[in-house]
DNA sequence: TTCCAAACCTGACTTTTGTCATAGTATCCC
DNA sequence: GGGATACTATGACAAAAGTCAGGTTTGGAA
């Protein structure tokens, strides 16, 4: 289970990628690896965070709570993301909770390791800083999106992007097998208008169902309907 | 009005205030001042930028055009800000437009200073890091209340951020004076909704209007609004 | 296997929001 | 000062989405 984070392969999809065999030896003896049960938080909305995380297998999604009692997917994150690097940075308390959609394996990596790479080794900082800025853009057409598109519209995006993102299973369903519950939650819509959804796209022979399993049908027509025709 | 990079107050609000003298020195000979009229563009969705845009004067509306024609505000800009910052760092071209909405001045500083300071100077690369991840947040903070909140409440919300961010004049209106179309495309709604509710909220005592100024009277009963009451 | 809770689904209804049409009002430019 | 143009405002209606209430299925634990 324990590995050297200076051999492990899903440092290559991070910032940990810019970090010396010196600063990376550091990180490795200081990392402990954590297994996350499906449905179970690795760190809380609110919460003070001593390090990051890095996803080492399984999903989490990163959700923050309203007013009015419903969480918001804001994000999926997979393996090779780090979580909580937001956070570490601005030395702010997580904005967002991270709960695991699937059983996951995550490293700890103390904030102190993170810090110090940040203070000495630009290329480490500027390689966190393209992350982040990935994801602001990324932020940033999600607010588009969800404001201007409709639930339907937004509704065949997210099955898109869940084909895109973790690929399909033998059977041809979507890979990651969200609640219909998370599906609302990262459309941004009520659980009963997604279920209504979902059932009208399997009318209309868009997507096809089994249980909670879903697989797109009609890749074409989904496209379409994103674009608003 | 040129002025140099090392005497300018405005410095003290951004991440140039890591720089070091002789950075400074260097960004100072390089760049260029530029006055912006109200409802001209600085820069706009899918240009590539050379280089990033401090404001010193005047407010900026950071847009994006969707699908159906309409433009979503993700942020309004001002003093001490740094525009373009997101696209010069990930070099790629700009997911934003950025229309002046008030008169401005700027200062166009070329990517080479700056991108020759990220790769030397930790502590720029740093304060620009901690800039982007309060962006980051400030951007999640807008899809949960975008996608949980009613249009009444978001229009509520957005009164009171602008009487926090821009402030009042002396007769008591935002001193940020916002079309009701520019409104919308902040609350994220159509014009007529966002003109109908300043009319209900104006009934009810809320706010009152002068052309297209608006003065907040009453903030608790906004803030109660915004809460959901 | 059986039972129970949780998740899924559907219908009926209400509320919210958008759209279209139209009229009034400010503003800018000559 | 006058006319064109853009912005503001309101009514009437349509569409979208949410809520509530009730069923059914499913999956996991005893």
């Amino acid at each position: 289970m324990e590995s050297r984070c200076e051999n492990c392969i899903i440092r290559q999809f991070n910032s940990l990628r810019a970090m010396s065999k010196e600063e990376l030896k550091q990180v490795s003896d200081s990392k402990t690896t954590k297994t996350i049960k499906k449905g179970q938080p690795i760190f809380e909305e609110g919460e003070k965070l001593n390090g990051v995380y890095c996803v080492r297998n399984g999903v989490s999604k990163l959700s923050k709570l309203s007013a009015n009692g419903k969480d918001q997917i804001v994000k999926l994150a997979s393996k090779g993301e780090v979580l909580g690097q937001r956070s570490v940075v601005s030395e702010e308390s997580a904005n967002l909770s991270a709960i695991a959609v699937e059983d996951m394996e995550v490293c700890f990596i103390p904030k102190e390791s993170i810090n110090n790479t940040l203070q000495k080794n630009p290329n480490f900082t500027l390689e966190v800083l393209r992350h982040m800025a990935h994801n602001l853009k990324e932020a940033d057409d999600v607010i588009v999106n969800i404001s201007q598109k409709t639930v339907k519209q937004r509704m065949a995006e997210a099955f898109l992007y869940l084909q895109n993102n973790f690929g399909e299973d033998a059977d041809g369903f979507l890979a990651l097998t969200l609640s219909r519950e998370d599906i609302s939650n990262v459309v941004g819509t009520a659980t009963e208008s997604a279920i209504r959804i979902i059932s009208e796209f399997k009318k209309k022979g868009l997507i096809h169902t089994s249980g909670k399993k879903i697989g797109i049908k009609n890749q074409q027509k989904l496209l379409e309907m994103v674009e608003g025709f």
